[in-house]
DNA sequence: ACATGTGAACTGCTTCACAGCG
DNA sequence: CGCTGTGAAGCAGTTCACATGT
């Protein structure tokens, strides 16, 4: 298969969700048009977005929305649940925790973690905040297949080397720095200061097209 | 002046952070080769993206820590304080007004709104959640720079209306929706149940290349 | 000799435009 | 006829390679 862009499958999460909207209020077609002003983007990229993956609308008529939630609850890996584990019981990691959003989408927190015995035990959505030593044996069990990353930056990289020997396959990341893993392994970070210094960016160079 | 590419924002931002971890350390000079590596990119694409912006090093030596660091504060904007306010004063919104980092960077969080009575009053690191009906005012007084929205997605198109009414020109948005401002408002969303669906998608694809 | 700064070449994402099919 | 699907063209971002300056 070919390699997908980033830019492609983060739209194709907007699509995705644009179109669980309209088919919970009912409606059964859609056009790459529709789907395109929602999205900020055009009808083409709409369509070859697509047609990475397939064939999805008919000609002349447009898409049938349940047809294609389903088809891009697949290509995105939603058709199963996730197992997923929050590494680091501070601010972040709690609030995440809490997240309603995440379980709505399939992916259930059943696991926390920090080093920090005064968090041991603390209650997040009924899950049981555990010793980070236990990490490594229950990502090795098979527990999680994806973990999330709330710890302070000076420890992250080295939690990290502890996930990826363990096995896990996908990390998300909220830690301030640059982290490294090995290729089989996907990493994403957000970086809350990094996307405000974008944002002044923009504002200190007032010039047109703030936009992006 | 050109344009520049978010990508670029985005890599200055990683610079300036390497460059400030070795800064304390006290190291004085660094190579674009230093940068790359840490940024997980080349040293050509270190010195063009600089390039956009001047010629801030030594050919044959490399650049000055204390002097590249400050550079790219300008050139990022954070020159100089900036006021923020968090709109929703859930769990992420309390969390992120807890969170430390933004002061570091010269982001002072000086006001948090919510429309919920019983948040009236609750105290977040020393800032007061106010009624949401006084925001407008507020923002028209300029007390406020940059505005991050942390409110559930149904509503929060219609505070982006009324933020950018009010004439604000730069938001962070943690909604998991798309929302529309106009060109010279300057918006970012932050979408972590996106950011999952791209490890799964990632992780049901178990070919090669999962890095991105 | 060494590392920067930059035009030129390249790669890959986006847009165009139209053939294909309902 | 309308909207999809897709090769081809266009454009933006990255990489290359070397001239330039110390």
């Amino acid at each position: 298969m070919k390699r997908i862009a980033e830019s492609t499958v983060r739209r194709l999460s907007i699509y995705l969700s644009f179109l669980e909207e309209i088919g919970a209020r009912g409606v059964l077609t859609t056009s790459s048009d529709d789907l395109a002003r929602l999205g900020g983007t055009t009808s083409a990229q709409v369509r070859k977005d697509l047609s990475f993956f397939g064939s999805f609308g008919k000609r002349g008529l447009g898409y049938s929305v349940p047809e294609l939630s389903a088809h891009l609850r697949e290509i995105l890996g939603l058709g199963r649940k996730w197992n997923v584990c929050i590494v680091g019981a501070g601010k972040i990691g709690g609030a995440l925790a809490r997240y309603a959003g995440f379980a709505e989408r399939g992916f259930n927190i059943t696991g926390m973690y920090d080093s920090d015995p005064h968090k041991l035990g603390k209650m997040y959505s009924g899950v049981a905040v555990q010793d980070i030593v236990h990490l490594e044996r229950d990502i090795k069990s098979g527990k999680y297949q994806i973990a999330i990353l709330t710890v302070p930056p000076e420890n992250a990289q080295n939690i990290v080397d502890i996930l990826v020997g363990a096995g896990i396959k996908a990390i998300l990341s909220f830690a301030p720095l640059q982290l490294t893993t090995p290729p089989d392994v996907t990493l994403r970070t957000v970086n809350m200061a990094m996307e405000l210094e974008g944002l002044t960016f923009a504002l200190t160079k007032r010039s047109s097209d703030q936009q992006y």
